[in-house]
DNA sequence: TTATCACTGTTTGTATACAATGAACGAAAG
DNA sequence: CTTTCGTTCATTGTATACAAACAGTGATAA
């Protein structure tokens, strides 16, 4: 694993919580290897917009409220736009990809709710080959890097991603609209249907926003909390 | 100038063309510093999509003529939200910066078609600060950087701006429709000026893609030709 | 002739040393 | 007591040396 994927997993799970410092010398010796490579991971989470680079240091960004409401707007207006150009462009291998990933997602859910074999780290991972599918599909080479930086962020509160039978049920359902909306090339269809889904993942996430606030106050050095104390 | 916008600019105007091979002690030279910040500029400029790694060397990417219509099919959407969100949030101060970035683009394109003194750098520098105050006035702070991942594209083609007075005063009428739709809060008028507005310039650039495709043939090694010649 | 292999040179990847910079701390002066 | 200045220390920025990887080349064998 390289140095840029440990620290972004680091970050996304949690380890590395917002407003965190991240000298290089600390992720270093942290993963036995010098500051080099270091100082490029660094670099490309600074561009992909994880973290901040302050005068002194590299922090982890802390995105609010906001931030993910406009976040949200603009995955779904990508997304929203994957679809419908899927719709246009699918080929009968897009939508067997597409369905694949659907059963799949079917299966894991099931598992997860019966079994409990199956964890939300896989739903997760299974959800997003579905959302790739589609992009895929959309035959525009250019968007997805665009998705997969406006996608990421959410990935940092997903340890509230506590999904009930409904909500699993009902995103399952959600995929099934727009699968459908794509095979019968209905393009507002199913620009709609991605738009529904996924403000309904964003109203999911903005229920634990404050919670989530709350977690990470006081990450930062005392030091600069000591000047808010006066 | 640090060495990342200088190799930017450097393929934005045309020094390193497309698929031409940059390697990094060959920059170093060039710039007289050492191979540390040329790595670390070419990962940027790599992720912003400008370049491309091979598993040995990076090279200027080449867009195709399917790249640029994907790219402002892209940058079509993101702006036309930008622009329909600015009707919504747009502050009086917001107007101010637009009217005002509008009326140096006017003054611009008149010294420019009578005395010459301005020149079509100049206008374009204009041209997209008004384009940045509409973003501005979205006060959506996430979907700056996404467009000017999009916008930057097209710039590699500059030299083909060849406007007439007809393209320049056609571009700033549609710049004062989008003011004016901004200014009423008509959200669907300023997406769908906006869109007219970005389609209309990529009819420009797409009426020279051909002259620039052959232009940039055999700027790779001819090493690698020589295999095609069998 | 063609395929395979080892060798060579070029280029990137990584470690490390040193320079530059900025923040924290303390001392001195107002 | 507060402000300002300079010193010190932590941390980043840059250069350079070396290791690793890869493409190209030529030799050898089928």
């Amino acid at each position: 694993m390289s140095a840029y994927e440990y620290i972004k997993q680091a970050i996304l799970h949690g380890e590395f919580p917002p407003k965190m410092r991240l000298t290089e010398e600390f992720l270093a010796k942290k993963l036995q290897i010098s500051r080099t490579p270091i100082r490029e991971a660094l670099k490309q989470l600074e561009t992909e917009g994880l973290t901040v680079s302050m005068k002194r240091g590299v922090r982890v960004r802390h995105f609010t409220e906001l931030d993910i409401r406009q976040i949200y707007d603009l995955r779904t207006l990508l997304e929203g736009y994957a679809a419908a150009q899927a719709a246009i462009h699918r080929t009968d291998s897009d939508l067997g990809e597409m369905a694949t990933a659907n059963d799949m997602y079917e299966k894991a859910i099931d598992q997860y709710l019966e079994t409990g074999e199956t964890t939300i780290e896989d739903i997760l991972k299974i959800n997003h080959s579905f959302h790739d599918s589609v992009i895929q599909a959309s035959k525009n080479q250019h968007i997805h890097s665009h998705i997969s930086k406006v996608v990421v962020v959410p990935l940092i509160f997903r340890s509230f991603y506590w999904f009930n039978a409904d909500q699993l049920r009902h995103s399952l359902d959600a995929h099934k609209t727009i699968l459908k909306a794509i095979e019968k090339q209905d393009t507002e269809r199913a620009r709609v249907a991605m738009h529904e889904h996924i403000y309904h993942g964003r109203d999911q996430v903005m229920k634990h926003i404050d919670v989530i606030d709350q977690q990470y106050t006081g990450v930062e050095e005392q030091k600069v909390s000591f000047q808010t104390e006066r």
